[in-house]
DNA sequence: TTGCTGACTGCCT
DNA sequence: CAGGCAGCCAGCA
């Protein structure tokens, strides 16, 4: 498997409980900017048993990037709601729910 | 190699 | 706020 979807996938496993993030800041916070795309894609074709934080990666609009007569969409709108993110309309505030690590945090997460 | 597609984005109407 | 659209970059036929 690549290298790169692996780094997407550990990237995304730091995102804390009742926080989300863009699929491109995703994509930057594993070091490859301008890479949303691959982001998106990491996400489709990750195993189950890997019990990623999938639901807490949003567009940059708050949407839920999702096929809404999916099951998947409502799964996800349930799962954000369940660690207190707000949900409406299937769109989150990102100015409220966005995940924005400082530098201390992030080198604190990766030690751990 | 070429062309098309997509769980994306940013810009412009 | 809703569309439309070009740019983007892997994966796949």
């Amino acid at each position: 498997m690549n290298i790169a979807i692996k780094k997407i996938w550990s990237t995304l496993q730091l995102v804390p409980t009742g926080k989300v993030v863009s699929y491109g800041q995703l994509a930057d916070l594993a070091g490859l900017p301008r890479r949303h795309r691959l982001a998106a894609r990491a996400l489709k074709i990750a195993p189950t048993e890997m019990a990623l934080p999938w639901h807490r990666v949003l567009a940059t609009s708050g949407q839920i990037s999702i096929a809404k007569e999916s099951d998947n969409y409502r799964k996800q709108m349930e799962l954000l709601r369940n660690e207190g993110v707000e949900v409406i309309n299937g769109r989150v505030d990102m100015k409220r729910f966005r995940w924005q690590p400082d530098l201390a945090e992030l080198l604190w997460t990766l030690q751990h």
